[in-house]
Order: C-alpha cells, then sequence, then structure tokens
DNA sequence: GGAGTTTTCAGCCGATAGGGGGACATGAGT
DNA sequence: ACTCATGTCCCCCTATCGGCTGAAAACTCC
C-alpha cells in the first residue's frame, strides 16, 4: 500500500488529482498540500511513501520543493507534475532525485501505472507509522530546547548531568532526523510531540 | 477592556471560572489552559492582559509557572488562584512579581473588584496585539533555522554571507525574546511566523 | 534468558553559535 | 531634517553544540 500526498497550487488540480488518486487499489492514504511549504511541513509528519509535485507554484517552484522534501528525507518518491510546458524543468528535477514525472490531464490507468512503478516498493513494509516516538526523557529534553535551555540548563532542572542530556540530544536528533537542536523542536511541534 | 487567560488543571473549576469572568463588563477575551506548558505558549501568542493561575497544579506548579510567564513577559498580570490551603506559596509568587491573589470561590463582585484593581492599567493602550513582527529577511532567516540550517548555508540559500544571517539572527532572537534558535522556531510556530 | 531500548555517565574533538563591537547604505516615518 | 528599522558586511571572543566512542545498569519484550 502507498500513502500518497499531492502538491498543487490549484484546488481545482488538487481535487482532481486526489479523486483519481484516492480511487487506484494501491493507494491507502492521501493528503492535500497547496504549498512548497506546507508540503514540507506536512511530509515532515505524514511521511507519505510518494509525493506528487506540480513543478509550477508560486512562492518555493517544484524544483526547489523537491530538492528540500529530499533533503529533509531522501527515502521518499517523488513524481513530478507537470502540464507538458518545462521539460527542462522536470529533467532537472529527475537528475536531482525525482522518481519520475507525469502530465496533470493522465489518465487514470497512467496514474495507476505511475504509481506502481515509482511507489511499488513503498517504505511502509520495512518500518513505519509510529515514526516519531520518543521516550519520556528524551521529549523532556525537547521541551527543554524549545524553552531555549541549554543542555546544561536541562541537566540541572532534570537532576542529570548535562553528558547524559547531550546523549539524549543525539538520540532524538537521530528520530527526528534533525540536524539540530532548531530542527528539532520544529519536527516536535509540528508533530505534536511537545506543544 | 482586558483579555484573560485562565490556568487550572481541573476543567470543572476552569469552566465556572470562565463564566464567572466573562461575565465581567471589562473583560473582552477569555480563554483556558490546563497546564503551565499551555499557560506559557498561550500566553506567547495570546498575550493576555491578565493570567488568573492556579497555585496548585500537577507537572509545573503554579509558582513556577508565574516565574515563567514572568520571565518571558514582564508585563503581563498574574492574579493566584488559591483554594486558600497555602498562604505560603501565594506569598512568594506575590513576592517574584505576581500581581495579586484570590480564592477560588471568590464571588463575581470580589473578581471583578480584582480584576479592576489588577487589570485596570491593562497594556493594551500602550502597544499591541502584533508584538511579534519579523521583516522578511528576519523571517526567512527563521524559516532557515526551522529547516536545520547552519548559518552558512542559510546565506548560500540566501545569497548573502555568512555574517549578514548571523545579525539577522541576533535581531531576531532579540524580537521574539530568544535565547538561541530552538526557541526562536518555537516561538516562531506557535506565532505563526513560519509554518 | 537473551535481545533490544532506555537511562545514566564520560572524554575528546572540531564546528558552530551567539554576544560584543563597528561600519555604511537605504528607505520609511516623524 | 532627523531618527529609526532594515539590510549588508566585517572583526573579535568564548560557550556550547553535536559528532565520535565506550560503558554499565535497568527495563521491557518475546
Amino acid at each position: 500500500m502507498t500513502s500518497v500526498l499531492i502538491v498543487d497550487d490549484a484546488p481545482a488540480v488538487r481535487d482532481s488529482l486526489r479523486r483519481l488518486v484516492s480511487s487506484l487499489p494501491e493507494v491507502d492514504g492521501v493528503s492535500l498540500a497547496s504549498s512548497g511549504d506546507e508540503a514540507l511541513a506536512r511530509c515532515l509528519t505524514e511521511r507519505p511513501d510518494l509525493v506528487l509535485l506540480d513543478v509550477r507554484m508560486p512562492g518555493m517552484n517544484g524544483l526547489e520543493c523537491a530538492r528540500r522534501l529530499l533533503h529533509s528525507d531522501p527515502s521518499v518518491r517523488i513524481v513530478m507534475l507537470t502540464a507538458g510546458d518545462d521539460p527542462q524543468a522536470v529533467a532537472t528535477a529527475v537528475a536531482n532525485g525525482a522518481a519520475g514525472y507525469i502530465t496533470k490531464d493522465a489518465t487514470r490507468l497512467e496514474m495507476g501505472l505511475a504509481i506502481h512503478h515509482v511507489g511499488g516498493n513503498g517504505r511502509r513494509p520495512a518500518e513505519q507509522t509510529p515514526q516519531f516516538k520518543l521516550s519520556e526523557r528524551e521529549t523532556q529534553v525537547l521541551d527543554g530546547m524549545s524553552r531555549g535551555l541549554s543542555n546544561g540548563e536541562i541537566g540541572r532542572e532534570l537532576y542529570l548531568s548535562e553528558d547524559t542530556i547531550k546523549t539524549h540530544a543525539r538520540r532524538l536528533f537521530r528520530k527526528l532526523r534533525a540536524a539540530d537542536r532548531a530542527q528539532a523542536v520544529a519536527v516536535g511541534l509540528r508533530a505534536g510531540l511537545i506543544n
């Protein structure tokens, strides 16, 4: 099974794609995003197997968005959506790690084949859904970070050594795939791990 | 006019206080929080004029919460709520900057007097709601931080020098009253400055 | 009963952050 | 005209971070 995130700034396109995609037998989850930023946020929390990404959008374009999506999660499959008017951008995206492309007026059959082809080896079977589960301590440490405390200060608050906090910090970074505490706090807040 | 944030872990108490407070002529906004952490978050985004704060709560107690509220916003007025069984804690809170206290079974008249007395010189007239307003660049830098980028990486993304990013970073920390990028991201996300 | 996770602590290391200062240009607000 | 916020860049500095490794005790899970 495959969960899909559809990213397009035009509500009409989102809607028609949603209907088409959700009717496919292999698809068990569809969510929508109207901008590149929203796509990044949703991808962090929902971890879709596949992202259908419009090449042309106001604000962050599809190319830039694909780059960031792959940066934040190298395992995500990206299929570029194109109206057929900018093959260059699509080519660049595919060269940079996108898994394929498809035109917006694709038939249900074409879409099904594309998703089957690309999302066939979805990452769900491997390991999944909870994805972001922190231990008690890790959550406390993350909470401290969100309040602007240093590792030493968090340690004093929890009656632990700074080294211990650093260990928890490193592990929660791994779990949240965060490069630093700032990104960890962002992911934690968006995923509802902290408030 | 006065906006009020009510903090109490007991839903029943919250509800009765909400009814009592919202019926007061001077009050034009009431919101609720069930924990100290939630109170801190709401205070950051909603900027109430006055916080009614339960002295005794599981997790972060009222004393600690008052301390942090005042730390994150020295201008907020805090009225401690007490059942009458721990005058020591109330005295400590008042000594540490709380504006007053009131018992939970206060009548509408008592509550009205307390709010009038304490919240009379609300901060609303002075300066305003936006409170957290970042410039274009600062928002871009904050967004980069939330994606786990270093100052150097943000600079490369925006075609600016790392030093320039550091300048914007320092300024946005001041504006958000954040100690570091992690707290800045937390405040920015909660205030809706970034997504 | 062993495997895996969590919790605790430690040392070493280079990279980065964040604070301080200053400089200069622009543009908006007063 | 003057001020203030913004944007750009530079220097300095120290504290902290986040990576690596290793280790031991407690816990749960099957």
